[in-house]
Parts: structure tokens; C-alpha cells; sequence
RNA sequence: GCCAGGGUAGCUCAGCGGUAGAGCAGGGGACUCAUAAGCCCUUGGUCGGGAGUUCGAUUCUCCCCCCUGGCACCA
């Protein structure tokens, strides 16, 4: 009953239709950075990501590629689940949208709306690209007041649809914008939420006849319709929690686990689908505990997007395999403000690898735990901070701790998290050098000194190891090993006790070959 | 067009009311435990332009200029 509180975060689901790129890579990471520091902190996490699997580029993908499109889906889906094992992402829940669970409990929730009479059938006519299939407006129009040859035949279509009743719901919405700021993270991106909840009119079709796509889950109420993507792929954060589950289903506790406390999602697609969507289908399916946004930037390449179109996709396959899945973590953490957009740049990624990782952070603990052995055979002596430089590098060592986890709940500013850890790392190497070891080391006079240097400078590199963890958990899980902390992610300083004994020295962030990839 | 973000050292970017910051790159130095890594010192900026508020503005307000997005089912 009295059970820590879970933190609940999610992250859209992929779109099935392509292999993943850069951008999904950096949102699932993002989202798992948080989900393990929480669990670092000693905090009951479920992390849930997944796939969306339904729809019409599916289906057109799928027929392209001469396959059925549960078949296509499920290709796409095990190069996502391969990907994200290879990058460390440690989900506890996976959606996808083809699980006759899912499918249940939207058909439920459909079915209410339906009863409730928040859904209704509506004709609408217009221009219909045969090609695109889809409805053109008059945004479509070039200059001349015609659709383009892009749009293929365009004939004039009239077709039923149901529809939701969004409109009814948006005062309602507008007034829990205002009095929810914590709404939307980065605040500024809750202000143009709230610009577009102003602007935001009529209802939102949620339906396909079947005859035009096939490929969706089905109205319990109207079986010639699937529905289309909103309920489909929204609710996906409310299924796979449990919402409407059967018992014995094999999903969390709904209760438990709702409301989300972190949905980590594009930009793209705040507005409207998560912003203002899915809020209302919560509300309107009787669900009043509403979930918090983190709204992150994006990657771009040279100035420009990352898109399929210009051709300049970044595959985080391959970059994983060239320097490494936790390097690969570290920069896109590192470079990019959460919220912002950056600049992808492999060679930045090859220098924040070889100078915060190999140099700073790497040797620190190489260096640390060399000494140790040269100097102690390995085995420490327990020594209280013994003079002012340790005394400072404990205390910095101890704000470092404060700070990082300050960034982290202050709008889950990563890049500033590990800005902090790095003062730490920065200040222990030039601890090293303060007190020369080696030097203290040919004076049998000051062997007290060097006990309390050592203590000192394995505490440093244990808890910026225990720090950096959710960044980079595999090697930091390496480097507490030879410091002989296996495990011990405590932020506390002062783990050191009489005759510790450390691991082997072994490079853990190899230099890189001076090479031209 | 509307809405938003960005315009800060050669490069990539933090900061956002109180004498301009980091990393990388460049220059110099002392050292040797370590992945020839690390440490110390250092060159370098009228913080896009203009006006205003203020004792004081890179930081707030207004105007303008450039770039990038969202407003259309691409993280």
C-alpha cells in the first residue's frame, strides 16, 4: 500500500513502415537515461516503448514490398527490438498495436465513446488523390488554384466517416493548459500548445471504411470502418499500462502505474496529437489524471532535417558498432540541450568519445586503479580526507552529486547532468596531478598522504562512474568493477573501507585508430 | 501568413539582470601514475542590428534583419 510510487514513462511508438534512424534512436535513449536514473536512485521504474503497426503506409509499404502487411510490420518491428537491445534500452513494457490486448481495449473504449454519444457519422465530399489516398484541401492548391502532378488522378470523392466530438472537450482543455504548466516540458513548448489549443477547431475524424484501408482496428460498432491512428496509436500508452485489461493478461497494474510521468515524444507530434488528442481521449474515456510531456528536439545534419526524402538518413546501427553503444549514448546525450535541436557531426561524436571518455573519465579510473596496485598491491587503507585539496575534491564531489540530480529533475537536462559529472571528473585528474602520487610514493614519510590520496581519488572516479551509469550503464558498470565497486551506484562520497581491494586496470574507452570513416 | 525556437570565441554550444563561459581547435610550460592520456598558463568575442526600461542588459521590453521548425499521420 505504502509502496514507492512508480515512475511510469513512455515514448511515442515507432511507425513500422521504415527502419529506425538517428532521431528514434535519441528518443528511446533519452527516455532510458531517465528511466535508469531513477532506478539508480532506487526508484520502482516502467519504461514502455513499442511500435505502431497499423495503418495505411504500412499497408502501402507492404504491398510495395510484395509481402502482407502483419508480415511487413513484424520485419520492421524485430529490426527496432534489435536495435534497441543493442543500445541498451532496458524496457520493461513493449506495445504493439497488433496485440489482440491492445486491440480490445480500444474497441472497449471506442465502444464507450460510441455509447456516450461522443462519436458520430458524418459524410464529407471533396478532391481525393488517388495516389496519396488521401483528402486534398485547398493547402494543397499551387499557385495557379490546381493540384500538382504529385497528387496523381485527383477525382471528387464523398465518403462516410465516424467522427469524435474533440470540439466538446476543448474548453475543458484550455482551462487545464492554464492550470497545468507542468503539462508540457520545456515550458516553452506548453506555450505553443496552448497557442494551437486557441486556434483549434471541429471535430477529428477517427475512421477509414475498409474499402480504402484495410489494414486498422476494427469499430465494434460499425464493422465496414477501421479506426484511424488516433485511437489506435495513442491509446498505447494506456493499454500496455493495463487500462481495460483483462486479469490474467499479463499487463501492469493500470492503477498503479497511471498517470504517465514522462510521455517522451518528438516535437512533431505535441501538437495535436499529444497535446491535444490525446489528452482529450483521456478525459472523454473518463480518465482524470492526466500525464506529463517531455517534448524533445531534433537532429539535424548539416542545418537540414533528417529525412527519408533528402537522403541524408544517420543509421545508429552502424555508428553503434563503430564506436560503441555507450559512446554513441554519451553523444547524444551530451550534445544536445533537452528540448533543442543539435547538429549531428560524427566528428564530434569521435571527439567527445576521445576526450571525455578515453581521456577524462577512462583514464581517470585507469590511472586510479594503475596506482593503486603500484603503489598498494591493490588494497586501500581506510583514511578519513586527511588534508584541504581532498577535503575540496569531497566536497565537490558531493555538489556534483546534488547538481546532477538537480538537472535531471529540472525539466530532465541531461546534457547538464553530465556537465556536472565532468567537473568532478576534471577536478579529480587534477587532483592527481596536485598531489603527484608518484612522487609521494618515493618518501616513506608520506605514506599517510598517499593512503588519502588514493581513498580520495577512487571515491572521485566510483562516484562519477555511479553518476554517468544511466548515460553509459555498460561501461560504467566496467569501470566500478576494477575500481571494485561492482554495483554500488551510491552518489554518497565515502564507500572506501579498510583493506578494499580493487579490480584490474583495462582500458575501458580504447583511443580510437586515427582513421577516415 | 500565424506560432515558436535559434542568431554568444575559429568550430560545436551552455548561460540568460551585476566586471563575458565550457569543450574542441591554436600557442607556451612543468610533470610522468595513466589509454603519448592528464595538469598549469595562454591567444581569441563591440553576446545579429537599433531603440528603450534600469544604478547596471548578452540576460527584460519594442522594432528590424537572417536561419530553423510547427501549423499537414515522418522521433
Amino acid at each position: 500500500m505504502m509502496s514507492a510510487e512508480i515512475f511510469f514513462i513512455t515514448t511515442a511508438i515507432d511507425y513500422t513502415n521504415a527502419p529506425p534512424h538517428i532521431g528514434h534512436a535519441y528518443e528511446k535513449v533519452l527516455a532510458d537515461v531517465i528511466a535508469r536514473w531513477h532506478r539508480d536512485r532506487g526508484r520502482p521504474v516502467f519504461f514502455l516503448t513499442g511500435v505502431d503497426q497499423h495503418g495505411q503506409k504500412v499497408q502501402q509499404s507492404a504491398e510495395r514490398a510484395g509481402v502482407p502487411p502483419a508480415e511487413f510490420a513484424r520485419e520492421i518491428t524485430a529490426k527496432f527490438k534489435a536495435l534497441w537491445v543493442k543500445l541498451g534500452i532496458a524496457n520493461d513494457g513493449w506495445a504493439e498495436t497488433t496485440d489482440l490486448r491492445h486491440v480490445a481495449a480500444v474497441q472497449d473504449v471506442l465502444r464507450q465513446l460510441h455509447d456516450q454519444g461522443d462519436l458520430y457519422k458524418a459524410r464529407h465530399s471533396g478532391h481525393y488523390s488517388v495516389r496519396q489516398e488521401q483528402f486534398l484541401t485547398d493547402k494543397e492548391r499551387n499557385e495557379q488554384g490546381e493540384f500538382g502532378p504529385e497528387w496523381g488522378e485527383v477525382v471528387f470523392l464523398e465518403e462516410e466517416n465516424w467522427y469524435f466530438r474533440l470540439s466538446k472537450y476543448r474548453p475543458w482543455l484550455a482551462e487545464y493548459l492554464a492550470a497545468h504548466p507542468e503539462f508540457v516540458t520545456p515550458a516553452f513548448r506548453g506555450t505553443e500548445l496552448a497557442n494551437a489549443v486557441a486556434k483549434e477547431a471541429g471535430d477529428l475524424c477517427i475512421s477509414r471504411p475498409k474499402s480504402r484501408l484495410a489494414w486498422g482496428i476494427e469499430l465494434p460498432f460499425d464493422r465496414d470502418y477501421v479506426t484511424y491512428v488516433w485511437f489506435d496509436a495513442l491509446m498505447n500508452y494506456a493499454t500496455f499500462a493495463g487500462y481495460r485489461a483483462r486479469d490474467g493478461a499479463g499487463l501492469p497494474d493500470f492503477e498503479s502505474l497511471w498517470p504517465c510521468d514522462a510521455h517522451v515524444i518528438g516535437k512533431d507530434i505535441l501538437v495535436p496529437a499529444h497535446g491535444i488528442y490525446w489528452p482529450v481521449m483521456l478525459k472523454a474515456a473518463g480518465i482524470e489524471a492526466m500525464p506529463k510531456l517531455l517534448v524533445h528536439g531534433w537532429w539535424n545534419l548539416g542545418g537540414a532535417k533528417v529525412s527519408k526524402s533528402a537522403g541524408n538518413i544517420i543509421d545508429p546501427d552502424v555508428l553503434a558498432d563503430r564506436y560503441g553503444t555507450d559512446a554513441l549514448r554519451y553523444y547524444l546525450m551530451r550534445d544536445i540541450a533537452t528540448g533543442q535541436d543539435a547538429d549531428f557531426n560524427e566528428d564530434r561524436l569521435r571527439t567527445r568519445y576521445q576526450a571525455d571518455l578515453a581521456n577524462d573519465l577512462g583514464n581517470l579510473v585507469n590511472r586510479t586503479v594503475s596506482m593503486a596496485h603500484r603503489y598498494r598491491g591493490g588494497v586501500l587503507a581506510e583514511v578519513g580526507v586527511t588534508d584541504a585539496e581532498a577535503f575540496a575534491l569531497r566536497e565537490l564531489g558531493i555538489e556534483a552529486a546534488r547538481n546532477f540530480d538537480t538537472a535531471m529533475e529540472d525539466g530532465f537536462r541531461v546534457h547538464a547532468a553530465l556537465e556536472s559529472a565532468w567537473l568532478l571528473i576534471t577536478a579529480a585528474n587534477a587532483h592527481v596531478e596536485k598531489s603527484a602520487p608518484w612522487k609521494l610514493a618515493k618518501d616513506p614519510a608520506e605514506a599517510a598522504r598517499l593512503d588519502g590520496v588514493l581513498v580520495a581519488l577512487v571515491e572521485a572516479a566510483r562516484l562519477a562512474s555511479a553518476l554517468v551509469h544511466p548515460v553509459i550503464p555498460a561501461a560504467a558498470d566496467t569501470l566500478l568493477e576494477q575500481l571494485g565497486f561492482s554495483g554500488d551506484l551510491s552518489t554518497q562520497w565515502g564507500r572506501v573501507r579498510a583493506g578494499h581491494r580493487l579490480g584490474q586496470a583495462a582500458p575501458v574507452f580504447p583511443r580510437l585508430e586515427s582513421q577516415e570513416s
